[in-house]
This record gives structure tokens, sequence and C-alpha cells, in this order.
DNA sequence: AAGGAACGGGTAATATAATAACGTCTCTCA
DNA sequence: TGAGAGACGTTATTATATTACCCGTTCCTT
């Protein structure tokens, strides 16, 4: 059977990091995208933890580090390029965003959101879009996108009180 | 089989407003809460079309009906009653509020949202809820609460062109 | 009937999220 | 070599939602 994602498991999240990004790398290189230093560190931050981030957390951190403040476009830009490559997700429930875990093909996620630890762990489960699809059809909606995202308590919160 | 939701056809719309008045009016009545003026006519304008109605804009009919305008909290006061008492629900993608199909039973709706006409049909289907419910599982994970927004076209909107 | 808590709602201010409009620089490549 | 496209800075604005404070009414209690 498959394991269960990364995210809800303790992990050497550094490798998570690492890794989406020498992902991303190739897969802009791969189709001549190109990923800018500001992209990658926007995409960098929103894989410093598996938890989802607002845009103007991002915002934050990139004003402190730079002197000056950086603007809302700034990070807008860098994550509509990210969004439409596949790079990263938008939570709508949540206005935030938060690092794709399987770029390398076109997909729709769907997310489990801890409300104790607030991490994001993403699924894709043909048995969902599935379901959704064909109930869909059932009253003759033709799906375009899904989203599918759910509350509750991770399998680590949830240790007895 | 289930007939196709009645906001994926064509039909006489004041019935729909006029029914969901009534049944929220015997809902309060049966549970003893207030349906005060104010939150009955927020009621009856997030009803007065199966599309979604942003909280804004429900603020500018009121404020045009009133000679003064109201202020926000008004209107998301009478919101939060409404969707803590299962009369409406919340859209997150669009950050608007749809009336309840069906408010006699708590439930959590999924909802098709035709990016043509901009309708949101609900729908509950325990196949969806289901596949989300046992694929969370199968990752430990407890759901408590489930977001399912699909955009795609409705039935009578992909007629050809 | 009087006291007082709970509730509904008005008002101002503020917080948070996202976009619009415009300018500049640099790279590419024809 | 210069025209066009893309990336990003900057300022301003729009959209969505919440906080805090106040007042009047309701309704419960004695």
């Amino acid at each position: 059977m498959t394991q269960a994602p990364l995210a809800s498991r303790p992990h050497d999240h550094s490798h998570c990091v690492s890794h989406a990004l020498a992902e991303a790398e190739a897969i802009c290189a791969r189709q001549g995208l190109r990923l800018t230093a500001l992209r990658k560190r926007v995409l960098e931050l929103v894989w410093a933890s598996h938890k989802p981030l607002g845009a103007y957390d991002i915002l934050g951190v990139l004003s402190d580090e730079d002197g000056r403040r950086a603007a809302p476009p700034t990070v807008y830009r860098a994550l509509d390029f990210l969004l439409e490559n596949g790079l990263v997700h938008r939570i709508a429930s949540l206005n935030a965003f938060v690092g794709c875990s399987h770029p390398e093909h076109a997909h729709q996620g769907q997310f489990l959101i801890c409300r104790s630890c607030n991490a994001a762990i993403e699924l894709e489960q043909a048995t969902i879009s599935d379901a959704i699809i064909s109930s869909a059809a059932g009253v003759g909606f033709a799906v375009e996108s899904q989203t599918v995202e759910v509350v509750g308590l991770c399998a680590g919160c949830q240790e007895p009180a």
C-alpha cells in the first residue's frame, strides 16, 4: 500500500525543501521557464514548513531580509508564476499557499488541514475526484476544476488528552 | 433516481425564495432562535438567485434601501447567524454566500459552480464524503469538516456554440 | 415592577487579502 | 542595434473581514 504522506509524519524537513527546489529547477529548465531569484526565494519560503503560508507572511519575511519593504504585487506575481506552473497550490479556505508535493505532473490537490498543527497534507485520490466527477455528471455538470479542502486532526495531533 | 437539483433547471424562482423563508421561520421557531427582520432580509437577498452573493453586495442593497449606509458588521453578524444555523453556506473559493437547500438537517454542502452562469448547485453525495473520509482515514486523519467546491459548466451552459 | 444579564444591532476604525496602473531595466533576437 | 517581451519596482486602490465600543430592547429573576 502507499505510504502516508511525509507531511503527516516526523521527518527531516530540510530534505523536503532542497528536493522541492531542485525539482522546480529541473522542471523550469525543461520547460524554458525562468525560475528567478525572487521566485525561487518565494518557493523556498512556502516550503519552509508544511503549513500553508499567507501572501502577507511571505511579504513580511522578504521585507525583513531586504531593507526596503516589498510590496504586495512582488509576492503575488511570484505566487502566480508558481501556481501556473504547478509548483505551489492555493488553499482557498485559508487564503494561503503551500508547496506542491508532486509538481512533476499536472493535478488538482486535495488537502487535509490539521486544525491543531496547521499542517496541510496533500492527497491525490482518484476515488475522490471520480466520485465528484460522476456525481456532477449525474446532474449534467461538466467538471473543470476541483477544490477539496478538509479540516480535522492529523494522526500526530490525535494523541489522547 | 433522484431528480436534478432545481438550481440546475429553469424554474419559478419565487417559490424557492418563499419556501426558503418559510422553512427558516419554522426552523427558528422550533429551536427558539430569533429570525429578526434584518436576518430575514439578508436570507432573502442571499436567496434572490442561485448565484453566490458577496457580503458587500448584500451591504450595497441594504444601504440602498435604507437611506443610511449599512456597515459591514451588520451584514456579517446576520450571515454568521445564518451560517451557524445552517440556513446559508459559505463558498470559500468565491468569498460568497448561498442559501442552503436542505436546512432541515445538518450537513456539509458540496457545490458545483458554473463558470458561465455563476449558479451554485448544492449536492449532498455520500459517495463523495465517504471517499474523502476513507482516504483521510488511510493516512490517519480524522475529518471534521469538508469543503468541496467544483467549477465547470452546468447542463444549461453546455449548449453547442 | 425593578434590576440586570444577554442579545441585537449601530458606528468607527482597523486588519487582511488582492489587484490596477504605470514605469524601468534587461534580455533576446531578428 | 533597436523593437518587443518579460520581470519586477512603486504607488494607489479595491475587496473582504474583524475589533472595539456603545446603546437600546428583551427577557429572566426575584
